[in-house]
DNA sequence: TTGAAAGCGCTAACAC
DNA sequence: GTGTTAGCGCTTTCAA
């Protein structure tokens, strides 16, 4: 078996030193003296030496690597722009601290528990983000149970100050928007959901509630409607909203993806929008602006939930024991051209 | 400094055997006998015992991890569905081999490659996948003189049967949209290509060229256009198109959602897809299907297509010296609204 | 300012 | 079948 590659060893021999010194060269200790910092940099240099990280996460106790986990595969998640959004503002904080990302992978809830658990226990990662929060998870009380330094995209369910978070103003996100449709006359307001174990849901559909009590209008519980996922569209719930006896003539939508789609099952059934039925969304992703019709929509700035989260928990890392922290990232209202003003009188809002 | 986690070795001494007896437990070595097994997988068990995978790497020279290449964040790969479909497939191949994927993270050019350096030198990975092919590319360039393992999801510029690749017959397809046009009466074909550095895109105009030359019809240098993001939703290119003194009747685009976007486009400027202007697209992305108008699109399977690149790269690892192979992905043609017969007759094609 | 040596947790060759 | 031992490549006391 030849040399598989160079080690600190070779450099050590052929600068004249110890393998230790050729160790504090690297790390630029600077009880080092400059000349044999210079020497040591040479012989590198020359053999084509490259650190191995293997070796000096054994030593260190720590990979410089940060796990994510998404939720199962057959989410909704893969679908719209959210997931690589986030991921490029992971990457980005991640980069910016010299880590690495690697992916929890697994098709069933299960299986990345069982993933999560092995990168975990395993030492592979330093850290972990979840990319979701929601009711009771799993593999969220399993990091707690073991103090391992995790970070949460989205508002914990429980234990809210225990737990360190990146998150939107979901809440007022959607009172909001609510707020916005309920002053451009509308008083049947729909509210279609993703599903309702994500806490952003459960936040968003209290601003909702509360923003209609304020204005003194009731809720009506057929015009809360959880869509499963966006692939049929949102044909499903289209149909089932102009089927009830009063439909509502706006809609707050989770997600843009759904409200394009749920615009041209729309349209397919004669509806317009925003000429019979104005709709609000969330995300503004870049589809929005060109879509028909153009979205107005929510943007909740989804690079910075990854870039913040990154950091966040690379922060942690670096001050073990700091306490956990909280970050709200904010929100625009983009206004574009998918609500109109409905009976009374129509007002425009700045 | 307390016990920071249990090792081998604790086992053992509860076990009452040598630690070496415990990785050969671990290895389901057939040589323990079944008492033995039991014994210290008891131990194990009663330990809460995990094993660590850095050890096990720095040991083995083999980290059960496979680097994941991305062009760079700002390219349109993360803009639309191919990107987390892909992942998934990915994931899934690797997942049921055990492997995990690491992200290579990075903006510039520059960065990446620093990047994918740093993990094949430093030993994180075993293999490396490139999610993309394109002319004269860095990084594959190193990663041939390495010699290190690799698979690309794409046809490879040069060095065609020296490389392990997952690619779709891209040639054929576009040959085959081309010709389905031609068919129902086009002539002035259009062809809106994504980055023309991307094999992707080389062989399909090929195809598209050869599918008009052979029915005679001139190549118009002026029908063929590089669309350099997603971003505006190619209004641009649309407006371009109509502003041609002969435009064409009927387009081949490179992706569904530049295909909606540019259906959009034209509809604002009064033209109706497919009354007035037919169009393919690829990818056949989930909201294809629901789309106004629905695309017809040319499904290339994209999950598929990682999900192979996965586990090729797996195989070659675990057949060193495997000779290269490559895997042709099929792809099926999508019938559905976004096309029209044109001038002479309207055929209906199968 | 530098070197020697122990050790991170595991595997595998070699012994018995 | 099982134990002993020598690494894998690096970091880090402790000595000098």
């Amino acid at each position: 078996m030849g040399k598989l590659s160079i080690t600190i060893k070779d450099v050590a021999q052929l600068a004249e030193v110890a393998p230790s010194t050729v160790s504090r060269v690297i790390a630029n200790n600077p009880r080092i003296s400059e000349k044999t910092k210079v020497r040591v940099r040479e012989a590198m240099e020359k053999l084509g030496y490259h650190p191995n990280f293997i070796a000096r996460s054994l030593a260190n106790q720590s990979t410089k690597i940060l796990g994510l986990v998404l939720p199962g595969s057959a989410d909704v998640f893969y679908q719209n722009p959210f997931f690589p959004t986030v991921l490029r503002g992971l990457s980005e904080g991640a980069q910016e601290n010299q880590y690495s990302l690697l992916l929890s992978t697994g098709k069933t809830e299960e299986e990345i528990y069982e993933g999560v658990v092995n990168m975990v226990q395993g030492g592979m990662v330093d850290g972990i983000i979840l990319l979701y929060s929601r009711v009771n998870d799993h593999i969220l009380s399993y990091l707690r149970s073991k103090k391992f330094p995790f970070v949460l995209i989205g508002k914990p369910f429980d234990f809210d100050d225990e737990i360190t978070y990146i998150d939107n103003d979901n809440y007022t996100a959607a009172k909001e928007a609510t707020s916005y449709l309920i002053e451009l006359g509308h008083e049947k307001i729909g509210f279609i959901s993703g599903d309702s174990d994500y806490m952003m849901t459960k936040e968003r559909l209290k601003g909702y509630v509360d923003a209609l009590t304020t204005e003194g209008i009731p809720i009506k519980k057929e015009y809360i409607i959880e869509n499963g996922g966006v692939d049929e569209g949102g044909k499903q719930t289209a149909k089932r909203i102009l089927s009830l006896a009063e439909p509502p003539t706006a809609l707050i939508i989770g997600d843009d993806l759904l409200a394009l789609g749920m615009a041209n099952s729309f349209r397919e059934l004669g509806i317009r929008v925003p000429d019979h039925l104005s709709m609000i969304s969330f995300n503004n992703a870049f589809f929005s602006d060109f879509s028909s019709p153009q979205l107005t929509s929510v943007d909740i700035n989804i690079f910075d939930l990854g870039y913040q989260a990154s950091r966040s928990l690379i922060h942690h890392l670096k001050h073990p024991g700091s306490p956990a922290s909280k970050v709200i990232i904010p929100h625009q209202f983009i206004e574009r051209c998918s609500c109109k003003g409905f009976g009374k009188m129509a007002m425009t809002i700045s």
